[in-house]
Parts: structure tokens; sequence; C-alpha cells
DNA sequence: TATGAATGAGTTTTCATTCAT
DNA sequence: CATGAATGAAAACTCATTCAT
């Protein structure tokens, strides 16, 4: 009861780190800034993380989470088939307001990866268990004809991952009204997976 | 004067910026650091640069204009062929020491950009301006029938830009030694794009 | 709260601010001088003033109302005759070291006021409220016979402004034990307004 | 030759700096300003200069020295009536452009001085010879009759000079177009020395 | 003489963190 | 647990002064 107290407070103060973030830049996310926003004063903030870096870092993680989860869902919730890759990709682009909050943590978060081997390492990790799984789907759908075998599945899910990331970010950079047809755009690719 | 020419010293205090920028982050960059960096005293900075953010802005330029105008530079001394695109998209990569510091730098911009709706126009107007020259570029290669016709030339290019964004991204992340092959990997990508 | 009242340390800060103007000048006023005259670190300062302006304009203030309530009071306690003018114009003088600061404090905000237009026209507006004061006492004390009635109470009220203007200026020029002088030699004057 | 250009020079320094003082303020009069106001660079006003304390103190002497010989000049120039205060007095009021920049510049003078016990004694000193001159000429009009002599002449003078300091201060916070009335009003006080 | 680049001490301001209440 | 006043280090920026050219 305490924990689930305490844990669903850290989460939102989590949360709404990340909004700030996301909307006003890491730089300016401070703690007066957060506590305003939280409705609590500073104070508060210490009970719950030791320090500011603490803070941003659950921030990162409550965004790369939100984010993971969604298309994870998307894949679960779904039989392996080409088609079903329609709704997993859209959901790994920022087409929402919320995945567009996300996004943009998710990128400061890289950023700031640069010059944190810590985060970089912890990053690759979830990457590579993230691929796997994709990997393992590919390869299902390989050996069920919907996906060209003359293609490595390793292959394919990399080109999957660069391209949504760097359509993610081009993305970041448009208007959300123009945002669904850049989507679409990139899912006419899909036919090129199908077997000839 | 008493040294240097003005402009030069203000590209070299960008430059060295951009340095600082890439090896510990925007968020440490300061006057102090870079002044040290430079070998300078604070004032100096102030005589080239009217404030901390024209210089993170000459920064931003500095880092992007290069990785322009080495890709350009390689498609310039080449003729327009399929094979002509291995060394273009490897300039575009971080597979150098310096395209790695300057892809750093650039992807601070980005997030950087999320809140300056300045430099976000200033972005898209540069990107746009690259692309229709990349897209001209596709559109000699498929009428000499080097590339396929049945993929829009826009689209292409599209995914050229994303992909490569993406795969410099994922690229940042992995140690130098693991680059050059990930690269190649990527490379393989183009045999696709050959006319069936 | 830890200490004291929010209002009470503005005025405090206010009030340490105007001693040290009246001493060192106000390009002498700096945080660090101000902090450690209150005896507080420089962090203080922003609780209760959002910058420095502010702490200036409120020196400012704090001089200004001692200096009229001062005059006020002296107005207030006594009935209206001649004689009591004696008095009012002698709280008016910086014959006393607290007048002395405040009159001093009160000329660096009208110099200060040159290059302030919304300085100088709250100064005009408080200005004026004071004179309209003055005069309907002015006027009283003709109606009663006790000043000549051959001279515009309004222009006698200008002329006592600007007068004690004048000698408050010149008084801060000299030392403290010839000041009591100079204000009886003002004082003199008043018998040039009774009725001949 | 080589000292008059040197002094003429000093004396544009002066003037220039003076008029910065009078539009923008002492604190806002730095070297950088001045250069470009004087389109001299820096440099320049070190050789004629010491140090910027100096200039300040030269615009001061400059402002101070224009208002007295203005007054001085009016004073010399007529014989001794009481009709011919009018003029004097107006020299000695800001009601034109030139008046109202020496008269500012003459306040941040008295300002400063408050910290400043040399600018005081030699203020004082001044002070002193120019009203045993307007003394002296007071003490003619009453010789000759034109003045009331039941007041002592030295107290009309410090009277007249408190008088006009106080005025020149409160007609620095009008607008022009109001002075001149403002200044006339005060004339009408002349009449309260002619002998009854 | 004139220039203006360079210096660096000093200023204001910000802000994570601490801690008495 | 919560508050928010207090701290003070560190940041950006200013500016009089110096001095090589």
């Amino acid at each position: 009861m305490r924990k689930v107290d305490h844990d669903s407070r850290r989460e939102e103060v989590a949360a709404v780190a990340a909004k700030l973030i996301a909307e006003q830049g890491l730089e300016n996310l401070t703690t007066r800034n957060l506590a305003k926003a939280m409705g609590c004063s500073i104070g508060v903030l210490s009970h719950y993380f030791a320090n500011k870096q603490e803070i941003v870092l659950a921030a990162f993680d409550w965004a790369d989470e939100r984010i993971d989860s969604r298309i994870q869902e998307a894949i679960r919730s779904r039989d392996a088939s080409l088609e079903t890759f329609v709704p997993i990709i859209l959901e790994g682009l920022p087409v929402t307001p919320e995945s567009d909050l996300e996004w943009k943590v998710r990128f400061n978060l890289y950023t700031y990866a640069f010059t944190e081997q810590r985060l970089r390492d912890a990053q690759r990790q979830k990457l590579l268990q993230f691929r796997s799984m994709m990997e393992a789907l590919i390869g299902t759908l390989q050996k069920n004809g919907e996906v060209r075998r003359d293609t490595d599945a390793a292959l394919i899910t990399r080109l999957a991952f660069d391209l949504v990331t760097g359509a993610a970010h081009s993305m970041l950079m448009l208007p959300f009204e123009k945002r669904q047809e850049s989507a679409e755009q990139l899912l006419g690719l899909l036919d090129q997976l199908r077997p000839s």
C-alpha cells in the first residue's frame, strides 16, 4: 500500500518531468518548474528521488517504456501476418500527441546518452532485446511465406528499426496534420517485403 | 588587426564549441570551458558573438554544413551511376571521427530544435533543398536505367534520408570498430534499387 | 515559515539597500554588498525580489514614503496655523541622520528618473497628490487670515516645494552641524507670508 | 597649436559624454558607447584621459561651467536693475534643450558628489564664489533702491539659489512645453522684491 | 597617434540542494 | 511527510583598461 503510493508518485513525477522535457527542453527542466507543474513544493521531489539526475533518468525511462510497450502490445494482440505490421509501425511513429511527447523525450535521452556511457549501454541492451523479438516475428512470417526469403530477417529488422527511427525523427519536425500522410507513405514500403 | 581574420576566428570558436558539444554535451558547454579549450580568455568570445546562444547556433551550423558539404562533394566528384551511391552514403554516415563529431552535434541541434521554432524552420528549409538535389540525381539514374522505375524518385529520396538518419543514429551508439560493418550491411540494400 | 514575515523581510531589504545607496551611491550597490550588509546570502535577495532593479525601486519607494509620511504626520498632528509650518518644514529638510539618508536616496531616485519614464510619471503623480493636500492647507490658513491673500495658494505651494527641494539639496552638501542654522534661516521666510 | 587641438579634443569628449549622461544616465555611459558616439575608437579616449572617472568629471565640469557662464554672461551684459533678473533667472532654468542637458548632468554630478568628498568640496567652493558675486549685485540694487532693504542680501541670494535649484529640478520632470509657463510663474515672484 | 582585439575581475542571475519548522 | 526559505557555487555577461600592430 505504502509502496504502491510511493511508486505511483514516482511515476507521476517522471511523467510530468517527461512532459516538461518534451515541451520546453531538458535545459528548461528545473526543480522549481517541475514542482509547480506537479502542484507541490520543491521539497517533495527529494522524498522520491535522490537528486535531479534521477528524475531525468526516470522521465527518460518512462517515455522509453511507453513507446516500447505500445509497440509490443500491438504485436501481441495480432496474428503474425504481413498486414499486422501496419498498426505496429504506426504505433512506433509519433502520430499522436502522446507518442509525439514520448519520442521527443526519447531523442533527448539519446542525445544525453552521447555523453553517458551507462545510459548508452542500457539503451543498447534494450534495443538488442527488442530486435531479437522482432527478428523472430519476421522469421515466422518468412516461414509462412508472407515475407520474401531472399533477405535476411536480421537485416530486415535492422532496416525497419533505422527507418522507423529516422522517420520518427523527420516527423517530429513536421506539423501534426502532415504526419499521418508521411506515415502512410512509409507503409507503402511494406509491399516490397512480399515475396514476388 | 592583432592576430587573425574576424570570420576565421568566428569559425574557430564554432568548431571548438562543436567539439565540446559532441564530447561533453550541450549542457556542459560553458563559456569558461570554451575559452579554456580555445586557449583564450572569456572576454574574447563576446568579441565574436553577442551571446552564448549565438555560439551554439554557429556550432550547429558549422557541423551541419560540414556533413552536407561532405556529401555534396561526394556527389559532385562522380558520374551519376548507382555505384557512386556507395561512397556518397558512406560520407553521410558517422564512420570517421570527424563525421562522428558532426553527427553528434547535428543530433544535439535536432533536439534543441524541438523547442526552437526558428531552428526547426531553418532545418526544414535546408532539408528540402537537399532533398530536391537528391531527387534530381535519382531521377537521372532512373532515366539511365540504373534505378528501377516502379518506385517514385521522391519516395526513394525520402527513404534514403530517413534510413541514413536512423542508421547514423544507431551507429553513434556503436563503438567505432563496428561501424564500418554496420555501414556495409546498409549498402547491401542498394542492390534492391536495381531494375530487375 | 522559517523566520519572518514576507513583507517585513522585503522592507528590510529595501531599507538596507537605501542605506547603502545613501552611503556609497547607487553605482556601488551590488548584490554582494547588499547581502553582506543584510548578513545573509545572495540567494535570499531573489526570494523577495525578481531582480536588482526591483530592489532599487523598492529602496526608492521606501525612502520616498518615509519623507512624505514624516511630513504628513507633522501636518496631521497640529492645528492649521502659520506657526505649525515651522516643524512641518523642518521635518521636510535633511536635519537628522534619518532624513539625510532619505533625501540622498530621493535625489538618487530623481536622477534615475531622468532616464526612466515610468519612474518619472509615478513621481509626478505622487507630487501632484502631495501638493493638492498642501494647497488645501494653505487655502485654509488664508481663510483664517493667517496667510496673506494677495498671493495664490497654488503659487505659494509651488514655491514652498521648490524652495524646500532646493534647500534640501543645498543642505546635503553641508556638514551636519551647519544644517540646523541653514534651516532656521529658511524658516525666517515664513514671516513674509503673514498678512501685512 | 598641438595644445589647442588636445584641449579642444578633450572638450569634445567631455561634451559628448555629457550628452550621453543626460540622455541615458551615468550608469549607461560606457567607454564603448562614448567612442561610438564620438565616432572614434576606444583607444583614443585614453590619449586624452587617464581613465573613465576623469572623463566623467570632465563632463560634469563642462556642464557646470556652461550653466554658470551662461548666467554670468546674462549678468554682465546688463545694467544692474531689477528687470535684468528676468533674463538672468531664465538662463538659469532648463527651458532650452541645451540647458536641459546641462542641468541633467549637473544633477548627476550632485548625486555623484554625495559619495565623493572632493567633488563636494569643489562644488561648495564654486557655489560660494558664485553666491558672493550675486550677493554683491543684490547689494548694489538695494543701494539703488530697486530692491527692498528689509531683507538681508545674503538671505535673498540664498533663497534665489535654492529656489532656482528646486525649480530647475521640478522642471526637469516636466515636458518641455510646460516649462516656459512654469518659469514665468516663478518670475512673478520678483515683484515681491520691490520696495513697497 | 590611432586602432580595436584581448584580458579578466566583477556583476547579476539561476538553481539544485539542504534543512528548520 | 510536507514546506519553502536559505545557501552558495556556478553560470552568462559587462566593461574599463591594456597593448601589439
